[in-house]
DNA sequence: ATCACTTACGGGTGACGTAAAAATC
DNA sequence: GATTTTTACGTCACCCGTAAGTGAT
């Protein structure tokens, strides 16, 4: 049988052409290299190189066997990558979402549910997420909306209601009880987090003459929103995990459109339920 | 690198599915297999397999690899077997036949011109000699006509003409210096070599009421001969190659039809020229 | 003189086999 | 008790690097 350095010896020298060369890339002394074409000649029962006294050259047997050895180390490169992308993939639940608050929540849980798993999160359309997930680039993903698929599992997470966040002096700061709808607000100047995913479908039809002010870096809006009056958003989630950090200056008043509740579920490819089952058992628990 | 030999031994675990088994396959210890697996594990930074603790079985991850190193050593296999009979291809020559005279001289001459070289001869009609010479399973092929042709390149070889054999006492005999045409003899019946190539096609063109008594071996067509007073046939180049062990009881008398003549070329792909410079360079000087 | 390849020689690594242990069937 | 795997240990082979030699440019 041939071995693997042979055959690398072997297309180093082609690389090369001469065994001085190809030692300096191998990184191996040359009369080592110059035994191991010998030793490759012996094995195969076959004259691969044309020698003078100080020249070799592989002839057209050994353009052969180099060529297949080019072959065959690409080969064995292949499945190096290949098998360890999929011991990767064993261990890593990459989970796409359609909104930034399952995006907060989900990967803590994952990782309490799948320790030593590394979990890849991403924010993107829910088309873009389908896809994804057929492609196998996503584990689970969490849309807006139930899907009805042969292939697919999809399994009810939890909801997120919008609210406004206004000042106490603002003048719709009194129904924080009862709520208001989009309309009332339509026309003022918010400042809104970056990427707020499928909400900005929903902002941009309830809210259609509002202006935005983006800030994509969380701890900056933080600092304008103290330091502002304008209004802005915030949900159900985001106003219980942010409860320790938040501006007290601030009124939380319900919207009371549809639109402003979404309902998640993680959906996912079927061949991958044995993987997601503890958490798939847990959510069923929970609902 | 992942050396061949552990790719084997995944292989034949993978094979067999206990250590043990693949060991005996692999004429190695039980121990050295368990540590080459592991070593392959360590190599690729990845789990391979579900271990109990007396037992052992590839993981999805396993599964692949083995899969990839099957691939990868039928690919070795493939390149020694390729690389070999190439190797042998530069050392053999292949001769296809289109009649059985050219193919009792040349193999000797060649043998002279190319010592050490291996020849091998074949006798077929004229179509499959051209099929089998553009396929590479001839280097050299002896037709009955001259080629033209970009590809093939074509060398006069020599002419072969026709008698028939018979005894003294057969009417004809005394036409043993000015000849008789084929119909003369057409309707006697016949002793024949075997196996006589594009020289049946004349004999039946010419002698269409002739019968033939075969006999593939020729000692015992020698043999039948001289017991016999039946006609036979001869051509000035067997007379020749066989004068030594030839039956003084037989008058050669030549036939008379331009058809009774064969003019042999030696046709060859252009692209082995070179191997074959020095028969071509002889065939020329001697023409 | 430099370069390129081969041969000779000594040393260290690593792969092997034997032996033994642990655990399962 | 038989099988299967792992660990431990000692041995030997093989491959490597250094050094030296040959021949060509």
């Amino acid at each position: 049988m041939i071995e693997m350095n042979l055959l690398e010896a072997l297309a180093a020298f082609d690389a090369y052409g001469t065994l001085s060369a190809a030692s300096v890339y191998l990184h191996i002394s040359q009369p080592a290299l110059s035994r191991s074409m010998q030793k490759l000649e012996e094995e195969l029962g076959v004259k691969l190189f044309e020698r003078t006294k100080n020249r070799m050259a592989l002839n057209s047997t050994g353009k052969l066997a180099a060529s297949y050895a080019r072959t065959i180390l690409n080969m064995e490169k292949e499945m190096t990558t290949a098998v360890i992308s999929h011991n990767r993939s064993l261990h890593t639940i990459s989970v796409g979402y359609c909104a930034p608050s399952p995006r907060m929540e989900i990967p803590n849980m994952l990782s309490s549910f799948y320790p030593g798993t590394a979990n890849l999160s991403d924010l993107q359309s829910e088309e873009e997420l389908l896809k994804g997930l057929r492609q196998n680039r996503y584990t689970m993903i969490v849309l807006s909306h139930p899907v009805d698929d042969a292939e697919l599992g999809c399994q009810y997470y939890g909801s997120e209601h919008m609210h406004f966040s206004v000042v106490p002096a603002h003048p719709l700061a009194v129904y924080k009880d009862q709520g208001v709808p989009f309309s009332a607000m339509d026309g003022e100047t918010f400042l809104q987090a970056g990427n707020i995913g499928i909400w900005e479908n929903i902002k941009k039809q309830k809210l259609p003459h509002a202006n935005f002010i983006l800030e994509s870096d969380l701890n900056s809006l933080n600092t304008i929103i103290n330091s502002s009056t304008l209004p802005g958003f915030a949900t159900d989630v985001t106003i219980r995990l942010f409860r320790s950090q938040q501006n007290k200056n601030r009124i939380f008043v319900p919207i009371t459109d549809p639109e402003a509740t979404i309902r998640f579920y993680c959906v996912y490819l079927k061949n991958n339920t044995a993987k997601l089952q503890k958490w798939l058992d847990y959510l069923k628990s929970n609902s």
